[in-house]
DNA sequence: TGGTATGATTACGC
DNA sequence: GCGTAATCATACCA
């Protein structure tokens, strides 16, 4: 019996601050307490410390399973010593109601016996929530190691990605808005999107040649989405109004599917930047594609000589912010070193 | 299996 | 806090 005194046994009634530590941390991991799936919540901030997307479903998954596993054991482990413990008690009490019989026990040395009895178990308690703990670190730890295992976006994912950038390639620093509503449609994180387009930058710039196949194959796609709703405007006029209203420079620029190809500039790029500038730059986007789409009828030749996409953005440092500020393009953002103020705080 | 692509991390500047 | 640049680590592909 004294063999079992372990660390733990000093404790008296008052609640040990190292117990409820670890009830603490067994409650928020979802290991103790009301089952809430297998600790969900504990999944999701490691997710969130991993940067964790929905394309880590596998993991979460993953992550639950060990983890309701290791519940699992603590519970039956748990019953098991609760149990163990009231036999034991109901034991050493028929024990000392046998020695009543030769020896007068008087009732306080029955309570001293169970009590110790209980402390005894308690202390096994706080090994078996240690090492549930422990178990649920490594558990985490492993999970959060394997943050560098990553995954590539999938390919829709990289397509509305590159849309993005392309479409915006005179300006690709999508705002805090933008970056939220490609994380949704992505389904990544705002910080994935913050990657990716940090990534993209770089690499475009570094080798614009390389990407320049891509630029264009980008550029095609938003020409023909373009190319229909100004064919689906053209008719409208046609139907509908004498006037002109997308010639000019009013916000009302009618290219849904070229400006905001995924989705509204106003939602994405909040206030200013639906503008005519935009209209503008995509409006001369759309005229250029629109002759190599009339030529080719595809996207062949035009496109491999053509640079429908040149890094005339790029000033010579390599920066973006350049070509853009002058006279044609504002930006929604403002460009490197001075981000997303217009979103501001 | 080696080269390339790519997502994440880190260091640094503003 | 965001961006760039360099780098790491892993996925992917011929």
């Amino acid at each position: 019996m004294r063999g079992l005194s372990i660390r733990g046994a000093q404790e008296e009634d008052p609640p040990d601050p190292q117990l409820m530590r670890l009830d603490n941390m067994l409650l928020a991991e979802g290991v103790s307490g009301p089952e809430k799936g297998g600790g969900s919540a504990a999944a999701a901030a490691a997710a969130a410390a991993s940067g964790g997307t929905a394309d880590n479903s596998i993991e979460h998954s993953d992550y639950r399973a060990k983890l309701t596993q290791i519940r699992q054991i603590y519970h039956t482990e748990l019953e098991k010593y609760e149990q163990a413990c009231n036999e034991f008690t109901t034991h050493v009490m028929n024990l000392l109601r046998e020695q009543s019989r030769t020896r007068p026990i008087s009732p306080k040395e029955i309570e001293r016996m169970v009590g110790i009895i209980h402390r005894k178990f308690s202390s096994i308690q706080m090994q078996l929530k240690q090492s549930t703990c422990e178990a649920v670190m490594i558990l985490r730890s492993r999970f959060l190691d394997a943050r560098r295992k990553r995954r590539n976006f999938s390919k829709q994912a990289t397509e509305i990605l590159n849309e993005y950038f392309y479409s915006h390639l005179s300006n690709p620093y999508p705002s805090e808005e933008a970056k939220e509503e490609l994380a949704k449609k992505c389904s990544i994180t705002v910080s994935q999107v913050s990657n990716w387009f940090g990534n993209k930058r770089i690499r475009y710039k570094k080798n614009i040649g390389k990407f320049q196949e891509e630029a264009n194959l980008y550029a095609a796609k938003t020409a023909v989405t373009a190319a229909h709703a100004v064919a689906a405007a053209v008719q409208n006029n046609q139907t509908n109004s004498p006037t002109t209203p997308n010639s000019g420079s009013s916000g009302s620029f009618n290219l849904p599917n070229s400006g905001d190809m995924y989705m509204n500039m106003q939602s994405l790029n909040g206030d200013s930047y639906q503008g005519s500038q935009v209209g503008a730059n995509v409006q001369s986007q759309v005229d250029t594609l629109r002759h190599v789409i009339n030529q080719t009828g595809g996207y062949n030749d035009g496109l491999g000589g053509n640079s429908l996409y040149s890094p005339h953005n790029l000033n010579a440092n390599g920066g973006w912010q350049d070509a853009t500020t002058p006279s044609s393009v504002t930006s929604p953002t403002e460009g490197p070193g001075s981000v997303h103020s217009d979103t501001s705080n």
